[in-house]
DNA sequence: TCTGGGGTCCTAGGACCC
DNA sequence: TCTGGGGTCCTAGGACCC
């Protein structure tokens, strides 16, 4: 890779290698520890008692037992029996993960954060700088290397797609280049469930199609794609062909769409109140990520899945957008007893959407006293969690009972936006 | 399978309207 | 009514990502 073309712009895909692993195994020998975790087999898993046991990053001595990520702890542990395993610490990731960002800033001011360990970098006018992209990108490699203590794959483009299946060829701490003119060469050949956003539905239907390399695919018939697999087809069809011209957004980070929370219950719930508490538990926490970032929903829906993995969801589009824990509630209640087949339940989820950035109520349903104090309530509570702690403060309900009074993702987590189809 | 939790987007089918 | 066709909205479910 001597010769790079003049790219206009040229884009960085910045990607942790094991990311909850390598982070876990920076702060252990940080606090000391004598080995390091990224040269062992090791993964950081869910806890098996809580029926939240699955593989949530490997290290490359535990890939190499074929442990592969999603799986259940249980089986990683077969595969090798003197396996480490690290349960997660999602505030040490969001924190490794901010600082990433901030040191990726020091570079230019054009940083998308794609996930929490995903970024996408943007450089325009190389050309007029004369700086050769590739240095460059080794330099952000070392540094963060030295500065963060882990390791990362940058994948080098002109664009966000090429630049992040760059980032994908061979790992950890490498610096790939997929440029436009490389894509016969170095992308063609790869079997087509290499290609992002094929997954593991459309990998066995593209191979009934007899489609089996990224190749296939960039060269398959327009009207065949279209008839087979709809616009998604092409959308894949254009991937293959490195087509993709979305911008490196940094200033304008994509509204969030919805809010949701959900949890595995560490025990199959069968009766209705307390799956009605569970409920409640996890609205305190949508309802109070929903007015952290000032915005009203009007549609609410709740997924419940049994203990025989069968899943059922119910929604209701509202006419009033509301924040209020206690109407969100309400409404999740109801869908709830609308739907539940008496299955004992494994898992609860709760989401709103539609969001808005005004209120607007229904005035006929609840009279604007009711509304004021419902909205005074939940201000004084996010406050008083804010200042003593997310435990400061619960429903009289949860006082005698086993439940945690608030479940789910966090509030202040809410800033970037999460894995969309689209890049 | 002893199978998490946070998202986004798409599609099919039904209701409803003209 | 032994009922056409097009458009929009809503809902459930499923696909994908990390």
């Amino acid at each position: 890779m001597n010769e790079i073309k003049n790219y206009q712009t040229i884009i960085m895909h910045v990607d942790v290698n094991s990311a909850y692993l390598s982070w876990e195994a920076a702060r252990a020998l940080e606090n000391g520890a004598t080995i390091d975790y990224r040269d062992i087999p090791s993964i950081v898993g869910g806890n098996q008692k809580n029926r939240q046991g699955i593989v949530l990053a490997k290290s490359v001595p535990a890939k190499a037992y074929n442990i592969k990520t999603g799986e259940t702890v249980y089986s990683a542990l077969k595969k090798c029996p003197t396996l480490l395993v690290v349960p997660p610490s999602y505030k040490l990731y969001k924190k490794c993960s901010n600082a990433l960002e901030e040191l990726l800033k020091s570079y230019t001011p054009h940083v998308q954060r794609f996930s929490i360990d995903e970024f996408f970098i943007g450089f325009n006018g190389f050309a007029a700088h004369c700086q050769n992209p590739l240095k460059l990108a080794f330099q952000i490699r070392d540094e963060v290397f030295e500065k963060l203590g882990f390791t990362v794959n940058i994948g080098v483009s002109s664009n966000k797609l090429l630049a992040k299946i760059a980032g994908d060829f061979e790992k950890p701490n490498k610096v790939h280049t997929l440029f436009p003119e490389e894509i016969e060469s170095k992308l063609w050949p790869l079997p087509v469930g290499d290609l992002y956003m094929v997954g593991r539905k459309t990998l066995p239907k593209l191979k009934t199609l007899g489609i089996f390399t990224v190749g296939d695919l960039a060269n398959a018939d327009d009207c065949f794609l279209k008839h087979k697999l709809k616009s998604f087809g092409m959308m894949l069809k254009n991937y293959a062909r490195g087509i993709e011209s979305s911008a490196v957004c940094a200033d304008t980070p994509r509204q969030v769409k919805g809010i949701g929370n959900s949890t595995t219950i560490k025990y199959d719930v069968e009766n209705r109140v307390e799956a009605h508490m569970i409920l409640l538990s996890l609205t305190e926490m949508v309802g109070m990520r929903l007015r952290a970032i000032k915005r009203w929903a009007s549609l609410v829906a709740v997924g419940i899945k049994a203990s025989d993995f069968s899943k059922v969801s119910h929604q209701r589009k509202l006419d009033f957008a509301t924040n209020s824990t206690s109407i969100i509630y309400d409404v999740g209640k109801q869908l709830f007893d609308e739907v539940w087949n008496g299955k004992p339940i494994r898992h609860l989820a709760i989401r709103v959407a539609d969001l808005t950035d005004t209120a607007h109520y229904q005035l006929n349903l609840l009279d604007g006293d009711q509304i004021e104090k419902k909205r005074k309530l939940d201000h004084t509570i996010d406050q008083l969690r804010e200042r003593y702690g997310q435990t400061s403060v619960f429903r009289g309900a949860f006082s005698n009972s086993p439940i945690a009074p608030i479940k789910g993702g966090t509030a202040d987590d809410c800033s970037y936006p999460s894995m969309k189809s689209q890049l």
